[in-house]
DNA sequence: ACTATTCAGGAGGTTACCTCACTATGTGGC
DNA sequence: GCCACATAGTGAGGTAACCTCCTGAATAGT
């Protein structure tokens, strides 16, 4: 207790903060289209790689595969993306994005670029630099 | 060679990845217990000042004034605070920690020390000391 | 005295997940 | 060629962490 070491309470605390701040304005940014972050992530998930299995949007969302189910059905609801059949494996089904699903990643990244850099733009390119790089030497799940 | 679909290379990409990760530990380590980080966040804010209102209780977590009650209910329910009505005010509703939450605030906390030196004992002394004046940088609503 | 504001909580909703059980397949070993 | 086992997607059902809108009571400002 005598270090005058940052307090990793603060530090915890605070990045909660930030990270709530920053899901309050992408949520409420969203709005307009009438999609969540979530879906959101999803959807430009799947826009960046054509036919992918409902497992892999999974993996690579960091979600449980129930949960992508979930997400595609939606986003398929929307008309934003399309299940087939995968001709390779008759369990799988494949997920690709429609036309619609497309032309909405481009507005939303935009906007979502837009956002970020308000966001970020408090930050010396230094910082922002170090923010990165710390970031990316923590662990995840 | 697929490429990672959500880019975490994109600050805010890895930004949510590293919070959900956090998220996710925090709720692991807090099970035993059977309380949630969220209602523990709250039993350690109201054990930090005795006797306050739900209104500023729901300021200082920054969450709606209704979303205070609902912790509060539950902390309550646990016989972790208890309820008692301003004298000041009769329509304020005073909030305390009970012997059993201080108690157990003071587990949690030394738990939560641990794994918060865990998570970002990855980080050089001063990585953590700049993320932290980072994120003090960075606008909360 | 009257109006505006504030306090807490009822009712009901949303987002972003989760596990568990199940069926339909595919894969490796004998 | 059959059996054990693993894997793909999904129905059922649940949890955490919020939210808004409305109301009744009380207080504060004019």
């Amino acid at each position: 207790m005598v270090s005058n070491a940052p307090d990793p309470r603060e530090l915890a605390e605070l990045f909660h903060a930030v990270s709530r701040t920053m899901r309050r304005r992408t949520l409420a940014q969203l709005e307009p289209w009438g999609i969540t972050p979530h879906h959101a992530r999803a959807l430009r998930s799947i826009s960046e790689t054509d036919r992918a299995r409902l497992r892999d949007v999974a993996d690579r969302l960091r979600i449980a595969a129930r949960s992508a189910t979930e997400v595609v059905d939606a986003l398929e609801a929307k008309g934003l993306v399309t299940r087939e059949p995968d001709p390779q494996d008759r369990r799988a089904t494949l997920v690709s994005p429609t036309e619609d699903g497309l032309r909405l990643v481009e507005q939303i990244d935009a906007a979502r670029a837009e956002r970020n850099a308000e966001f970020f733009g408090a930050l010396t390119a230094e910082d922002r630099e170090a923010l990165q790089r710390i970031l990316g030497s923590l662990p995840l799940d």
